[in-house]
DNA sequence: GATGAATGAGGATTCATTCAT
DNA sequence: CATGAATGAATCCTCATTCAT
């Protein structure tokens, strides 16, 4: 599925002047959107409000996207290429357990993207999917399959080397997956309603949950 | 006769068929409203749908709810609260390992909630949190807490037996919450829009969450 | 004009049974329907509270009116009948001067009218006239000309005996007029939205206002 | 192309004409709306209506005005206050007897309120005190108690210098303001009822009025 | 007769989108 | 390029009126 269907489809010009590329206007809009559509969902995020946050006018979003569809596109576009190149690359050097490894790999992840805004677009595909399919499935493919693989290596390698019991992949890896996805809508939804004393503090959370991953809820035998 | 001109005379036909059914409605049409609001979202949920759906006019919708919003906070409301009391009471009766006991309880959930249309409510709420704070912190009291102080009671007697480790609670019971949740989500969002060989079943997810909950990934020394 | 126009049509039965008459629910409807009307208008006033005001269902309501418009006419036509044939008698054996017979003549009408819910119909009727042309119509020739004959009938007889200066009596009669219809409209607009400090007294006024009708501003030669 | 089919795609048609007159619409809405709610009252005037007489869209009304009934007191502020200055400048140096400033003074009322649209302010106001308390009161200060002080102070003039008798002015004033009030009203409610030939004539009413309140009923003593 | 649940046309208001300036 | 005034389809909600009980 080719990455472009979700561009913004820049009015196909019938005569290929310059390529205009970005000033600043369409990074600052795709922010100002990503924020707002995170924090309110798509169809409660006003244009106009968009356009405001990003200092420009109404008219000039209409200007650099076609549609609020269109620029919903654009922004999990924008937000899609989560760096798996890197973390692949990361993966084949690392020395060290597998432990370590799933440690740093979720360490990483927070403070790359966890923390960051870009973990609101996971909140936002997993709210908008039913009124968005086509970038659901677009997002499946694009990060969810990959971020997957990448965990199933990491286990793969956990269990070649004989550190980790010779589990199913395909649902170890969810136990991986689970802990991100429930970070994030935590996050974004639940978390901004309530009060800090009733909040999860993400490092330890993320810390405790890797343990009990490794180790288990059960004694072991002395 | 002139006066007729001044209002127009709307001489409404007669209706095709018109039960009345006061009692039941509103069940109805919280019924369709939930159906609705889990697969489209709040606002893309039009209320005249819900009523369609529920098999009554426009009207009659407003006339049990006043408002689509109002509809909202019924739909939650009227999903909740209900279980805890009863799993409570399973609980303090349980017979058995507290591993069969958390085994049966993400079981339990599963065939009462999770597989129900019941679950769609969390994932409107984790979607819609932002735009309807009181429902959010509702919930939260009505059902967040309740349930991880029931996580948390479990955790403790498998603590307390001995077949525990002596983890942080608080932490520990995320890593319950994390499964439920992401089952959840991905039920509601990206499930749906993926073939079902991209899919995950949702009994052996449990299955396979609990076991490495349990017992964790690493490798026991013989 | 026939006034059977605008009697509650009844739904022209096609055997003529036995003419049920009013039990008590036509005159409890009109005079909750008088009092809002007056009120808050005909178009802002709901069917419904009609019905509540005068104790009955909604249902209840279109029993005995065809429709909130019917009502409209039947309060109206309920209310116009005012007993000018009666003041004529009055007018007729009254002994005295006509300056007392204008005085009797105001009083009277505040007493029996103004001071009535009856007032209201008129501040309707002006507040409504565009909407029911015909009914404003109606009106005209069943009170208002009558009352302005009257009020020239009294004019003529203080001209005939030298009591009065022989003024045009067409618009020497509004004078009487304007005294009565300020009255009712400020009663029933402004009089209450504001303090009763600010407010005028009925009577202080019909006296002090027929006062200067009698005898003018004008300081009088010695 | 699938996610076309989520949103109607609205492909909106280019409009046939488009003026840009920011500073102009509101006068245009409130004239407009003055003509709408004078002739047909506020709820039963459409907003659609009013914009549509303005030469606009539904959606242009709300752009300049938050609601119909902020629309509402817009064009009740927007034709007040006004007057009273220029009015008590012009009395402070009129020359003349009293009674000619009398008679001037409702003469040039006809002229510049009562024959224009803004004597359907006043009757707007007397139909819909109940249902905007708010504006009544405004109304109330803004035109009803000026108004008042004004003609206290022609009438106390003509009393100051002898012309007048010493009568109660509080309510000696309502004579004034009652030939204005009946006039509106007819004006703007029977009178648009009724044929020519039934109708007065507003000048020769005003005139009428002014000589019995000035000379009064009664005939002089030689 | 009475009731009040049900209906659906009607109207206020919002907001994505266009386009003259 | 940028603006923001203008548009009108879409949607929530009201309320007169009907009709099964």
């Amino acid at each position: 599925m080719p990455l472009s269907k979700l561009l913004p489809t820049t009015k196909a010009e019938p005569h290929p002047k310059r390529e205009r590329r970005k000033d600043a206007r369409p990074g600052e809009l795709l922010e100002a959107a990503l924020d707002l559509f995170v924090e309110k969902g798509f169809a409660a995020t006003r244009a106009e409000e968009v356009a405001a946050r990003a200092g420009v006018s109404k008219g000039t979003l209409f200007l650099y996207f076609q549609s609020k569809e269109d620029l919903f596109k654009a922004v999990v576009q924008e937000n899609l290429s989560v760096r798996f190149v890197e973390w692949n690359a990361e993966y084949e050097t690392f020395k060290g357990s597998t432990s370590d490894m799933l440690r740093y790999c979720l360490k990483v992840w927070w403070e790359r993207v966890g923390s960051t805004k870009t973990s609101g677009i996971t909140k936002l595909i997993m709210s908008e999917a039913h009124n968005f399919p086509e970038v659901a499935a677009f997002y499946q493919a694009e990060v969810i399959r990959p971020a997957a693989a990448l965990i199933c290596r990491i286990l793969q390698r956990g269990i070649d080397s004989g550190e980790f019991r010779a589990v199913n992949l395909e649902y170890a890896q969810y136990s991986v997956t689970s802990v991100i996805i429930f970070l994030v809508m935590w996050k974004h939804s639940m978390g901004a309603c309530v009060p800090d004393s009733a909040n999860l503090d993400p490092e330890q959370y993320i810390a405790s949950q890797v343990d009990l991953l490794l180790n288990g809820l059960l004694a072991r035998a002395p």
